[in-house]
RNA sequence: GCUGGUGUAGCUCAGCCGGUAGAGCAGCUGAUUUGUAAUCAGCAGGUCGGGGGUUCAAAUCCGUCCACCAGCUCCA
């Protein structure tokens, strides 16, 4: 066998791996047909790590059901059925699955395009419409490396409002210890969850009584919150931005004017009724400052104006969505708004790119994916219609990342309903991607607010607005830290740098007096003064994942000293306080990434 | 919101086919004074998610509500 020929068979190889599970997601739907010929076949692709079919089912897939359908694919693999490839024109295409009493795949072949011959697979007795390409056999699968990992509800089509279909998931790979691997894995990734991290180390509880999708940060976690929070804070000062603090309520006709209460009122708590006037938790700061931008006249010269927020908000999140402080109910945007003129979009938007990317140096963030998210030209319900606008916005963008020689990716249909954006979206350890950072362009919401500045001809114009947000929510933000750096912060962001841990009672005073310096001089330490010997001492402060473990006892009493521990690089030796107070200069200042 | 799963002490979990609750860790008390990942002993801790139903008897069986988990849809 060539070494050319081997490759194309290898696991490793993607189209190969995709193949295989494509082949799998026909034996998966072989297998249901077997045993339940009433359920109806809809589509069954591979995915990145694995494969699905989504069936309409009069009845639920137990567990115990799974188990059948797992034995039944296994029996298919041993059977070494051919997969054989046939074509056939549409009408006879129709006629097939229709006769077959499968409606989703009726309605597949209706939408592909006419005059273009169908392709089928058979395995045995069973056949499916599909594209290929395919194994030879279903002897290539090796069943007992092949897993059905869960079943769930899917929308057919991707569509809320159509049927709901079960979707029952699996991953199959060539050999038996591969899937272990797999599976171990995914409990791996488990452990990182920042909801059990964030439990385990003290950084946030949730409280069915104070509701759900309320998550409170606790005293550790909310040391971390303000570190995040002077951060940003103090890095926007510098950038020319002024932080304002407005309410977390307004009326409804904030909303209306602003035209989210059209797009978004299901997502909004309802409002409250008072005095004549309904008000609503606000959901997004943007009105906020649209009228405070409009509280003075502006002149040419006065922009850009940059108001900035650490704001609160609340959304009224389908309760499938809410995931710990990844996505709550209630979040604190690092929000900014920005009023310029025209000209100066391409700098102020290249400047925003700086702060993100700048921002991603600093807490070692380098799996990143941007992406230009535009509307969907059909979509005039969500998108405000006017496509003139639309174009001027979105090439803006377009040119500007090109400029800046940003890599990005263009999609469709999802911009904001007022204007196009550049998301910067990452993928934790556990779950979906998700947005980060965001920057978008606005011609819309400054029309709509009535918003002018005086331009140097005398005459009044409306300026440009872009929505940013650097952290994204600092909820958002603080569980991507977690689940990225597994609770082991780096020093400069753990909520207690330094745990002082006295051998012996006789060192207790002397540790209290080195944490007494530690905090005077700037860092977060704390004493283990339990009456417990100094290795469960250590043990404990590692499983807390504190940096640094400081061992002071009587040899230390005497010497004057302190014996720093690393949580990762282990026993420093003995050192003076200046010279382990430097160490922890050094990593704060330079935001080291310690692990 | 939809489909499925889960819910037993602060945490991690055991409790088979119904006979009215158990461990480890954490906590408290005492002993121990210890130099780089768990010292020993004792004590205390629970309306078995809530409220119903079936039964002589329910943590266990059945419906319902709540919360959590996975995925789908959504994220201004």
């Amino acid at each position: 066998m060539s070494e050319e020929h081997k490759d194309a068979f290898s696991f490793e190889n993607p189209d190969y791996r995709h193949t295989y599970w494509h082949t799998c997601s026909h034996v998966l739907a072989q297998a249901v047909k077997r045993l339940y010929p009433e359920v109806k076949l809809a589509i069954g692709p591979a995915i990145d790590n694995g494969f699905y079919y989504d069936l309409d089912s009069p009845f639920a897939f137990t567990p115990e059901i799974m188990e059948k359908i797992e034995a039944e694919m296994r029996k298919i693999c041993k059977e070494k059925l051919k997969l054989e490839r046939f074509e056939l024109p549409r009408a006879e295409a129709l006629k097939f699955m229709e006769e077959r009493g499968e409606p989703y795949k009726v309605e597949l072949i209706q939408d592909l395009p006419d005059g273009v011959p169908i392709s089928f697979y058979r395995q045995g007795e069973f056949t499916d419409l599909c594209a290929g390409p395919h194994l030879d056999s279903t002897g290539r699968i090796k069943g007992n490396a092949l897993k059905l990992t869960a079943c769930n509800a899917a929308y057919w089509r991707g569509d809320s409002s159509k049927a709901s279909l079960q979707r029952i998931y699996g991953v199959a790979f060539p050999k038996k210890d591969e899937l272990d691997d797999y599976l171990r894995q995914l409990e791996e990734a488990k452990r990182r969850d920042h909801r059990k991290l964030g439990r385990e180390l003290e950084l946030f509880m949730t409280d069915e009584l104070v509701g759900r999708g309320l998550p409170m940060f606790l005293p550790k976690g909310y040391t971390l919150w303000r570190i995040l929070e002077n951060y940003i804070r103090d890095k926007e000062l510098k950038s020319g931005y002024q932080h304002v603090l407005t309410p977390c309520i307004g009326t409804v006709n904030l909303y209306r004017t602003s035209g989210h209460w059209e797009h978004y009122k299901e997502n909004m708590f309802p409002a409250m009724e008072v005095e004549d006037e309904s008000y609503v938790l606000r959901p997004m700061n943007c009105p906020h400052h649209m009228r405070i931008y409009a509280n003075r006249p502006h002149s040419y010269r006065d922009l850009p104006v940059r108001i900035g927020e650490i704001a609160h908000d609340f959304r009224f999140e389908a309760s499938g969505v809410l995931k710990g402080i990844e996505r709550g109910r209630h979040f604190c945007q690092n929000d900014a708004h920005l009023f310029v003129r025209p000209e100066q979009i391409k700098e102020e938007f290249s400047k925003v790119c700086d702060l993100i990317f700048d921002t991603y140096r600093d807490f070692g963030i380098t799996d990143y994916r941007c992406v230009l998210s535009l509307r969907d030209p059909a979509d005039k319900v969500k998108y405000h219609d006017d496509d003139a606008m639309w174009n001027q916005a979105e090439s803006a963008l377009r040119e500007v990342l090109t400029d800046l020689g940003i890599d990005f990716t263009e999609e469709i249909g999802e911009a904001a309903f007022y204007g196009p954006k550049l998301d910067v979206n990452v993928r934790p350890a556990v779950g979906a991607e998700y947005t980060l950072s965001t920057c978008q362009l606005d011609f819309c919401l400054p029309m709509k607010f009535q918003l002018t500045y005086v331009d140097t001809d005398g005459t009044e114009k409306t300026p440009v607005v872009l929505h940013r947000a650097i952290l994204g929510s600092l909820d958002r933000f603080m569980a991507y830290l977690i689940e990225e750096t597994m609770g082991a912060f780096p020093t400069w962001l753990a909520p207690v740098q330094a745990k002082v841990l006295p051998v012996t009672d006789r060192a207790q005073e002397y540790a209290e007096s080195v944490r007494a310096r530690l905090e005077a001089a700037g860092f977060r330490a704390e004493v283990d003064g339990r009456n417990e010997k100094i290795g469960r001492k250590i043990r404990d402060a590692q499983l807390e994942k504190v940096p640094y473990m400081l061992i002071v006892g009587d040899r230390d009493m005497e010497n004057g000293t302190v014996s720093p521990r690393h949580r990762s690089g282990g026993d420093l030796g003995a050192m003076s306080f200046e010279q382990f107070a430097d160490i922890l200069r050094d990593a704060v200042d330079n935001r080291r990434m310690d692990k």
